[in-house]
DNA sequence: ATGAAAGCGCTAACAC
DNA sequence: GTGTTAGCGCTTTCAT
C-alpha cells in the first residue's frame, strides 16, 4: 500500500482534483473553477467540454479547500448542539432547522451533551474546530461566557428551548414560566388545592422557569406552598415514576399534579396507571408529546412548538450569518397552547 | 467595513493563524505544529512558550485546512441520512451512533431524506461534498449503484434499518420479515383468521419484507389471504387511521391487524379508540414506542433495538475507516423482541 | 531541536 | 474569454 492511500482499504485511486479535471477538458483550472461556479466569461463551448470531463471522472470539488480561500469564508454548514438528539422534542426543532438549513445549501453538525454541563463546553469545541457558520445551542452550562472572543470574531449563535447567560446571545423559546402558570391555574380552577411540582434538573432553565410559573400560580391564587410538593431532578421517567409514587403515598398526597416535561409525564402516568389513580388525580403536562390522546384518560397538556422555535432560531441564525441582523438580541417568547384532553379536567377529590 | 470582513456584522479582527501564534511565541510555524500535535524534538522551554502564545491569542486550529495536507486526510467527520431526523427510531439510531463517533473525536453530520427516493441523491452529495470519512445511510432510492465510483475510490458507507441494492454495501438491521411473521403468528394463535396488514409505501425495503413476513405467516397456517386487507403506502399516523377505519367498516371486517411501524400503530389505535373497538380487535405492532404500556389496551409489540443497530453500525463503518474490515459485507440481522402488552392477547371474535 | 520551503485543492487578483 | 500567479492555514519534507 502506498504511503498516500487512504485508511486501510483497496486501491484508492489518486483522488481526482481540480487539475485533473482541466487537464482532460484541455483548458487552465481557472476556466474550471469558473464553469461550476457559474461565474461569467466562459464560451458555451469550453463550458460544454468541462462539464463533460466532470462527468467523466465524476469529480466533486472539495468544499473544504473552495472555502480555505473564498472571500467570505463560509463553510456552510452550522452546529447544533441539544440535549439529546434522542428526545422528541430536541428532535423535532432538529427537523425544523435542518428544514431551513437545507433549503440554503447548508449542512447540520448535530451533537448531544446529555444536559451535562461540563459536555457543553467539549461538545462546542468539537463543533467550532470544523469551522461552523453558526451554532445553535440548547445551553446547559451555567454561564456561555466562554463563547464571547468567538462571537466578537465574528460567530453566530442562536440558543433555543433555553435562556444563555453570561453572553449576549438570541435565543427562542417558549415562555416556560407562563406556561407553568398556566397549567396550574388550570387544576387549580378545577378545585385543586394541593398540587405537586415535579420538574427536571435545576441546572436547566425551563425547569426553573417552570417551577416559578407554578409559585407564581400557587401564590395568585393565595394556596399554601408545600415544600414536599415540589420535587425536582428528575431527569427520566424512572426517577419521575419514583417521585410520584412517593408524593401520592404521602399522608396529604396531592389532588393534582404538573409534569415539567414530557418524559417526566410519562413517568408519572406510569405510576398512576399502576396505582388506579389515574381517573382520580388530576394532570397537566409541560410540553405534548404524540400519544397524550390516546391514554386513559388521554393527557391535558400545555404543548410547546419545537418546530416553530427551531425554524424561527434558523432564521435568526442565517439573518445574523446574512449580517442583516445583529448578533445580539433578547429572546422571543413562541407561544404555548393550552390543549384540554381530560387528564387536566379531572376535579378535587 | 474591510472587504474581507466575515459576513455582515462587526469588526472581524482578522482571524488568528498558527503564524500569529509563531509570531508570539517567537518561533516558526512548524514549531507550532509541533506542539499542538504532540510530535517530539521540542523542547519543553519551547513548548511552554508556544501553549501560552495559543491561549493568550485564543487559537484554535482550523481543521479544514489540516485536514488538507495530512497524509491521511482525514476530516473525522461522518455523515449521517436518515428518513427524518425527528422519527423515535431513527432518532434513536442516531444517538447511538453519535455516542460511538463521539468516543472517536468524531463528528455527525445529520441529514433527512423523507423516504423520497430523489432527495436520497440530493442529500448524499451534500454530505460527500464536505468529505466525510464514512457514511450511515436508511436507503430508499430503488438502488444505491451511484455510490459504488465512491466506494471504489474509498467512500466508506454503511447501510442501517433497509438493505441497499445495485452495490455492495453492508447493512445492521432488523430481520423485518421474521419479526412480521412473529407478530402475526402471534395473532394466528390466538384464533384470528382474518389478520389485516397495514404497511408503508413499498418503496420501502422494511414495509416490502414486513408484508412478506405477514403472507409467510398467513400461509404457514393455511389461512386464505385477503387483499383488501392488506393496505400500502401509510407513511403517517392520519392515513393510517383513515385506513383503519376503511377495513373495519369492511362487510367482512378483519379480527386483528398487524402495524408496519410505530406511525402506523398509533393511527390505527386512533381509530380503534375512536370506534371503541379497542378491546374488541386485536393488535400488534412493529417496532415499539415509549408510551406503548400506557394505552387502553397496553399494546402489544414486536420490538426493534434502534440503539444496538445504530451501535453495530458505526463500529462497522470506524472499522472500515480504520481499515481493519472490507468494504463490503453481508447483512447483519440485529434481534427482535416480542413484548406481549394486551392488544396482542385478544381472541378472535 | 528548529525552521524554510513546498504543497494540499481550491478561489482571488491580475495578467493577457 | 482565458490562463498564470499567489495565497487560504495548515502539514509534510528536508535542510540545518
Amino acid at each position: 500500500m502506498t504511503p498516500l492511500s487512504p485508511p486501510g482499504n483497496e486501491p484508492p485511486e489518486a483522488r481526482v482534483t481540480i487539475r485533473d479535471v482541466a487537464r482532460l477538458a484541455g483548458v487552465g483550472i481557472k476556466t474550471v473553477s469558473r464553469v461550476i461556479n457559474g461565474e461569467p466569461n466562459v464560451s458555451e463551448h469550453t463550458a460544454v467540454r468541462v462539464r463533460q470531463a466532470i462527468a467523466q471522472l465524476r469529480w466533486e470539488p472539495d468544499i473544504r479547500a473552495r472555502n480555505l480561500r473564498r472571500a467570505d469564508g463560509r463553510t456552510h454548514t452550522i452546529g447544533l448542539l441539544l440535549g439529546s438528539v434522542s428526545n422528541p422534542f430536541a428532535a423535532e426543532m432538529h427537523r425544523a432547522i435542518e428544514d431551513v438549513a437545507a433549503n440554503r445549501g447548508y449542512a447540520v453538525l448535530a451533537s448531544s451533551h446529555d444536559d451535562d454541563p461540563a459536555r457543553e463546553g467539549t461538545a462546542m469545541a468539537a463543533i467550532l474546530g470544523r469551522r461552523v457558520d453558526g451554532v445553535i445551542l440548547m445551553p446547559i452550562a451555567a454561564s456561555q461566557a466562554y463563547l464571547q472572543t468567538d462571537i466578537d470574531r465574528g460567530l453566530n449563535v442562536v440558543c433555543v428551548d433555553r435562556e444563555p447567560a453570561g453572553a449576549l446571545i438570541p435565543s427562542i423559546r417558549s415562555d416556560a414560566r407562563v406556561a407553568a402558570a398556566v397549567a396550574t391555574r388550570h387544576l387549580i380552577r378545577r378545585g385543586h388545592r394541593r398540587i405537586a411540582m415535579l420538574h427536571d434538573d435545576e441546572n436547566i432553565w425551563t425547569a426553573r422557569e417552570r417551577r416559578n410559573g407554578y409559585l407564581d400560580a400557587m401564590r395568585f391564587a393565595g394556596l399554601d406552598i408545600d415544600d414536599d410538593l415540589i420535587v425536582g431532578g428528575l431527569s427520566d421517567p424512572e426517577l419521575s415514576g419514583a417521585a410520584s409514587d412517593r408524593i401520592i403515598r404521602m399522608q396529604h398526597p396531592p389532588t393534582a399534579i404538573v409534569c415539567g416535561n414530557n418524559l417526566i409525564t410519562v413517568g408519572a402516568v406510569r405510576t398512576l396507571q399502576r396505582l388506579s389513580l389515574q381517573h382520580e388525580i388530576g394532570l397537566v403536562g409541560l410540553d405534548d408529546f404524540d400519544t397524550a390522546d390516546l391514554m386513559a384518560p388521554p393527557i391535558t397538556v400545555v404543548a410547546q412548538r419545537p418546530s416553530q422555535i427551531g425554524r424561527l432560531a434558523a432564521d435568526q441564525l442565517f439573518a445574523m450569518i446574512d449580517g442583516t441582523l445583529p448578533r445580539t438580541g433578547s429572546p422571543i417568547s413562541v407561544p404555548t397552547d393550552l390543549i384540554e384532553r381530560g387528564s387536566g379536567e379531572i376535579g378535587a377529590g
